[in-house]
DNA sequence: AACCAAGTTTCATTATATGGAACTTATCTA
DNA sequence: TAGATAAGTTCCATATAATGAAACTTGGTT
């Protein structure tokens, strides 16, 4: 799953600590990052100075325990605001949400998964962190495969190669062969499906959302259950789901970002 | 207000430069963030390559502009997971902001000045600056003060001292001097005020979270409008405002994480 | 076609990160 | 409580990576 095999020098040994530390999922000791290190006692202690000092990690020193720093948060405010998509997308999602009375997720692809990036749930509201930044599989969710079809055929087959399959249910797609014929489908059909490959139950169609010159920004899926609708019942979304995604790729092609802030 | 004097190595200039980026707020050229650079070309080229390759920045190689990478977004989710205070506080926001009908905010302290990471808006939503992932000054909002003010005397004296004071309103605290004082009171109160100091109209009753050994986790305020509610009839809210912020302080204490995700 | 600006690569030099080992706390054990 | 063990921190010669001036390439403009 982890594949960063260029190192970046320094930067990237840092970076990949932070990395550590998420994956970890609560605030952890140095002893128990250096176990899982590469790297010797001292290197790992100074890198942990460097971004504690800088913000990217916090340190209780009550408990000797290093967590992710704040900085990050005020970084990914700011990523979120100046990321064409998803900002845009806001009024769009709401709407499609609303007139549809389902889920609805916006998703970008990073490193082959999915990055959900925005999310509207009709009965409960949005929070900000807890779900936007989530990530997920790209070989078993609707757009994972949506974004990954309509990748150029040199990235998309990398990528392919890439995923680590992981038999969810009985319906998930586990090796190459088989995700690939499902790309060249999706390419067909403009949108995919999720036939309850990632959950039982859960089952979503969805679209890539492409900039004029057919380069893939994100995904946009509309997310139901088995106990709501049928997968055939569900195709019925797809005119509405493309109708947005277009409206999304569009607009986010020609916005002009506020001068100021 | 970029008291970042300690440069950190390399690692310090590449996450300098993510601040720049963000700064901004906008994705932007390379040539543009060279003329604002201390480094020479080929240095900044490289560090772009870097943070780029790592999923830092992003690139739009049609349009050639840089923006903040997804990887921010993915690892500030799991900061805000793996955050003692913001998953914990949840459901008590929720309950604060739906028995007073006010807006609640959530923050943390961030080098002297406010990150809020949770926000409650019940039914009707007030506009104004204040977002999950947002900064606001330290000098001039509930928040900010109510966490200066419980400081050990050495750090809060320091970060005092580092504010940039700039008049908003009529009643904004420009001094050091009015806000040593001020803080002076807030500790004997319990509770600080923003008296329409940040924006006119806009006022607040905040009170820290503390931990049982009185560190300072966070802070916790009621936000309302000169149009609902007086000061003097906010300071009602004094009860309940402390109760939950001792809950929050005292949950956070005790949370132990999840053993695996 | 010639020019100019923006972006990219090169390479010798310099500065920085590295990591083995010694050292200093904390924590456990008998 | 001493003694032992582990955890965390500092040191310093060496190896490695970052630096930046300059040359080069690319794309656009007159």
């Amino acid at each position: 799953m982890k594949i960063r095999n260029n190192s970046d020098g320094t930067v990237g040994k840092a970076l990949d600590l932070l990395d550590q530390v998420a994956a970890i999922g609560r605030p952890v000791r140095f002893s128990e990052l250096l176990t899982a290190s590469p790297h010797p006692k001292a290197t790992l202690y100074r890198l942990l100075q460097t971004l504690t000092s800088q913000g990217m990690l916090g340190y209780d020193s009550e408990r000797q325990l290093y967590s992710l720093g704040v900085r990050l948060v005020r970084l990914a405010h700011a990523a979120w605001r100046q990321s064409s998509l998803a900002p845009i997308a806001r009024p769009l999602l709401d709407e499609l949400s609303l007139k549809l009375a389902e889920t609805v997720h916006l998703g970008q692809l990073d490193h082959g998964q999915v990055l959900y990036v925005d999310k509207r749930n009709p009965a409960s509201p949005l929070a900000m962190y807890s779900d936007a930044g989530k990530i997920g599989p790209g070989y078993c969710t609707g757009i994972g495969k949506a974004m990954l079809a309509f990748l150029p055929a040199e990235q998309r087959q990398s990528l392919v190669q890439q995923q680590s399959f992981h038999r969810y249910t009985a319906n998930t797609i586990v090796s190459v062969e088989q995700l690939s014929a499902e790309l060249a489908e999706i390419r067909q059909q403009q949108v995919a499906f999720d036939r309850e490959e990632h959950e039982p139950n859960i089952i979503c169609i969805a679209a890539p959302i492409l900039s004029s010159s057919k380069r893939v920004l994100g995904g946009l899926s509309i997310t139901t259950s088995t106990a709501r609708y049928t997968l055939l019942e569900l195709a019925a979304f797809k005119v509405d789901l493309l109708a947005t995604a277009s409206k999304i790729g569009a607009l986010a092609e020609t916005w002009d970002f506020p001068e100021t802030n």
